[in-house]
DNA sequence: AAAATGAAAATTAACATGATTATTTCATTT
DNA sequence: AAATGAAATAATCATGTTAATTTTCATTTT
């Protein structure tokens, strides 16, 4: 009884993690646990204990769902290596994961320990000399952001602003476009409330 | 007819960002127009017109609603020189304003081009050798925030973490200390939600 | 002429209630 | 130890009710 409570024990933390970043991609879009295992052809008590630590899901089926959520497979050991106390509390820099999907010229990495949170900060590069292509529809979401270095074009509704380093801008619910028109990468911290990711 | 319009929406403008930064605050403390209002010794009419804009307060009774909220009299046109249209939306480096209590060795500017969003950016920079004096009491927000430059170490609740460039933490409804221990500003850029300033 | 007031009107927030859906638990099987 | 399926629990949603807050506006003040 003693042993078996410490194994679980020692799992508990990434497990948690884990689930809780299942949990957390569920729930940005806006599915249920029927949606989600039903698209996984697994029992819905199973993707509850999934979600809470308390079920082991098989490397197979976290396959499944990175591939679901198009994430990648590490993107849920992404802090596993750290001291267990600091996981889902803080990201190493150099454990930074890529999200989102992979528009030529843009590339996102999450700031954000946990996806759980109610907001999700993520370091966005924009590549020199390109663009958004066109507009990009509102998210149902408020984003915000400051630009740390380079300098960007951006068009946030029927604005256009052309950004320099430590300027900010913080919208709600609106479409936007973007585009770098400098010889430099734009790098931004963006947020964005709430998670998307 | 005409003119009395023309000149009321010439106005409109920075009235509505102040009148917003107004309720932005007010809201941000807890506080309802009455309560406000009994503070200044004005009626719960003139402080509703005020917040959306239909009337413009006297210098007199702003300075009283600036030293009520400790911020200073010309945060509230901190974007006034700047394009209308990008006011709300845009803050420029340059037109970054100081914000809250001022803890001696931590300086706080406000990115948000708004107080009135879900979340709030702040660049705070700790000034070497300073720290937080103790634990800050939790807030019922939710705290992320990256390292741009500098070293900081922080507890969050119980943990203890030294934080590098590019190292990013989040917590919710924790109490967290700081201290620099570097020979460099500690420069971060602090997100809370729902805003406290 | 614009600001300020005060009170009526309108809106919004805070609580209950039941109905519905979603999630957790757990005895059992794989 | 993982996985299932069904019962138990919890969370969500729509609805109605009341209280609190905010807006509006006719009037007064500066």
């Amino acid at each position: 009884m003693l042993a078996q409570t410490s194994l679980d024990e020692s799992c508990r933390g990434v497990n948690n993690l884990v689930g809780s970043d299942i949990r957390a991609l569920r729930k940005s879009r806006g599915l249920t646990i029927i949606d989600l295992t039903s698209a996984l052809g697994r029992s819905v008590g199973w993707l509850s204990q999934v979600e809470r630590g308390h079920t082991v899901p098989s490397v197979r089926d976290l396959a499944a769902i990175a591939a679901y959520f198009d994430v990648s497979l590490n993107f849920f050991f992404r802090s596993a290596h750290q001291n267990p106390e600091e996981q889902g509390l803080v990201l190493r820099a150099a454990d930074r994961m890529a999200i989102g999907s992979s528009e030529t010229g843009l590339s996102e990495e999450l700031l954000s320990p946990t996806l759980g949170g109610s907001f999700e900060m993520i370091m966005s590069s924009f590549a020199p000399g390109s663009d958004s292509g066109g507009p990009k529809a509102a998210r149902p979401t408020e984003d915000g952001g400051v630009l740390i270095s380079g300098q960007l074009t951006m068009w946030i509704g029927a604005l256009k602003v052309v950004l320099h380093p430590g300027d900010s801008f913080q919208f709600r619910k609106s479409t936007y476009a973007w585009q770098n028109e400098g010889t430099k990468p734009a790098v931004v911290i963006w947020v964005i409330s709430p998670p998307v990711y």
